[in-house]
DNA sequence: CACATTCTGTACCGATCAGTTCAGAACCGA
DNA sequence: TCGGTTCTGAACTGATCGGTACAGAATGTG
């Protein structure tokens, strides 16, 4: 047939995934994600077609992963109050492990692109939605095993400790120390 | 003396505010803000001295307002639960009555340059610690009136309520109603 | 009115942006 | 080994970026 393809489609995503993560999505010239996924322009081109729909297949791609995650937390034998608990420290753990402290790749997508761009924002909200339906789930655990108190709405629930797990990512980029921010986590979950 | 000014300083600096809260700093270009201020670029470089300058001076602007915004809402004749309800409430107002429904810029400068520039950073923490103690404030005077569960500690909790006031933000760019936003709202008033 | 001083409009700088073009390299089936 | 097809490197496009240079306009003081 023809020459072959001198990069994995699903390489590249991963590491435009990584530099628009690092960089933002203004903040990563097409010259970068080359670089960073170690292919030339025209095929950058020729196989996603444009750096915004590079972004979307990108950002579709670590939505998937997270949500995956967020799955294998789900089959953990775990109380739905530790659940909750795991949840939001698994977040806050990966962003003080990274050396960049990044927030979440979506949610950082919501502030930059969020309003602006239909498609993705109709993306960014079905995840966002799906997160809360996790958290809800693990709410309602709690309330069946007597973890967390049974007065609450499970789902208008979620989404308040999903909003503070959002904003606990926000206060990471400018905090100074882990243990403020922790302090915040256990206070979410001392209000369960 | 010489030639007089032809702009007014804070008028310059509002506009910036505003052109950087809608398009972020990156995405504002120094031709956009003068077009915005109404005043030449060599004006623009001889007062402010850079781009970076000038979105720094302006958010201390926008910051020192929202500041003396929270001290006003202190003042007022509240329950410490009807003013932690306010703060949030205050928050999602301005959000959803805004055309672009623009997140607080320090909160969008937390994701676009916390831990990338480190004296806004550090501008950013202050100004995240200064919200927490108005909740706390709200808080302990809730304890003190009966509207607030005595059971937590005010600084902690406050953290965690500022966090989750963030996160609706967050959620509100990418949210297609409001009320469920609001919703979250409740919910979060709802444990205290 | 004349001067020194300060401000501003315009044109410009090199760098970088997203995206295109195209010649030639690499491959597979014949 | 050949030919048709596909992929890729490098050079290029016009637009835009942050920032600068400078001539000339506008001012208060003498």
């Amino acid at each position: 047939m023809a020459r072959t393809r001198a990069f994995d489609h699903d390489a590249v995503l991963d590491a435009a995934i990584e530099q628009f993560w690092s960089s933002s999505y203004r903040g990563s010239s097409t010259e970068d994600l080359c670089a960073t996924a170690n292919l030339s322009r025209s095929s950058l081109y020729n196989t996603f077609g444009s750096k915004r729909a590079l972004y979307l297949e990108a950002l579709l791609n670590y939505i998937a992963g997270k949500r995956r995650a967020r799955g294998e937390l789900l089959d953990r034998d775990l109380t739905g109050r530790e659940l909750t608990y795991a949840v939001g420290a698994a977040v806050l753990d990966e962003q003080w492990t990274d050396p960049g402290r990044r927030a979440c790749l979506a949610l950082a997508a919501c502030i930059e692109v969020g309003q602006q761009d239909p498609e993705i924002t109709t993306v960014l909200e079905t995840n966002a939605a799906d997160f809360d339906a996790v958290l809800a789930l693990a709410i309602r655990r709690g309330q069946q095993d007597g973890t967390i108190r049974t007065d609450l709405p499970a789902e208008a629930t979620a989404r308040a400790v999903h909003a503070a797990f959002d904003g606990l990512q926000v206060r990471s980029r400018v905090a100074t120390d882990r243990a403020s921010v922790e302090a915040g986590l256990d206070a979410v979950i001392a209000l369960l």
